[in-house]
DNA sequence: CTTTTACTTAACCAATAGGTTATATATTGC
DNA sequence: GCAATATATAACCTATTGGTTAAGTAAAAG
């Protein structure tokens, strides 16, 4: 059963900390992929793959000039992963809740 | 280089559709594996196998009752993972209201 | 038109993920 | 003690992931 939807694909994309990274990074604006596979120990191809796993999710776009290709973030899914965490809000808040009317039964 | 960090292991645990559906189960109340098996045309081993990824990732807790092992949601890392994405929020909204000043001068 | 720069794609590899069936373990109820 | 129920573990299989090196493509610059 391959994970076909677009959360489990955004999810998916969000599990590589250096994907993270690379949001991050570009969450201060545009970049080349040279500027963007600096900070890592990894090939180029690496990065190139880390970047087509973020385009499939809808997280990155890639624009054209001249021979490079910059990177954008598409925050779109991310808002769409935040929805679904939504749901779960008063869970840990319930949750702690508990744990704090418990830690003030113990003093 | 394996995702041992924890953020990692909770977007990975989250981008699996039956894992969800076994969050959003748990989320109604504690559940036995036989329960929680119940709406999936898989395996119990398979329901096992994912119920272990959650508990690695912190997400679900065992209890133990008689045969039975009751699964229990434990939201924190769910927070974790809000926060992380939290810091994106202003993105989505930046390119929501770009779209619609575009579409405004569309007219 | 050749070289350099910036990527991308292909071919390969080892490790992990997600499934299976078959076998073990633990607790209850007769 | 023995059978039934509930779950876990083992052994196995295939596909996917994340990395590699080597070869291909595209635009700019000499």
């Amino acid at each position: 059963m391959p994970a076909t939807d677009s959360l489990s694909a955004t999810f998916s994309a969000l599990a590589d900390p250096t994907r993270r990274a690379i949001l991050a990074r570009l969450a201060t604006g545009e970049a080349t992929v040279t500027e963007l596979a600096e900070p890592f120990e990894i090939s180029m191809p690496a990065v190139s793959k880390h970047l087509k796993v973020l385009e499939h999710a809808g997280l990155v776009s890639r624009g054209r000039e001249a021979q490079w290709r910059p990177r954008r973030l598409e925050a779109a899914p991310l808002k769409d992963a935040q929805e679904w965490l939504d749901r779960y809000q008063r869970f840990w808040n319930d949750q702690l809740d508990r744990l704090t009317a418990f830690l003030e039964e113990e003093k």
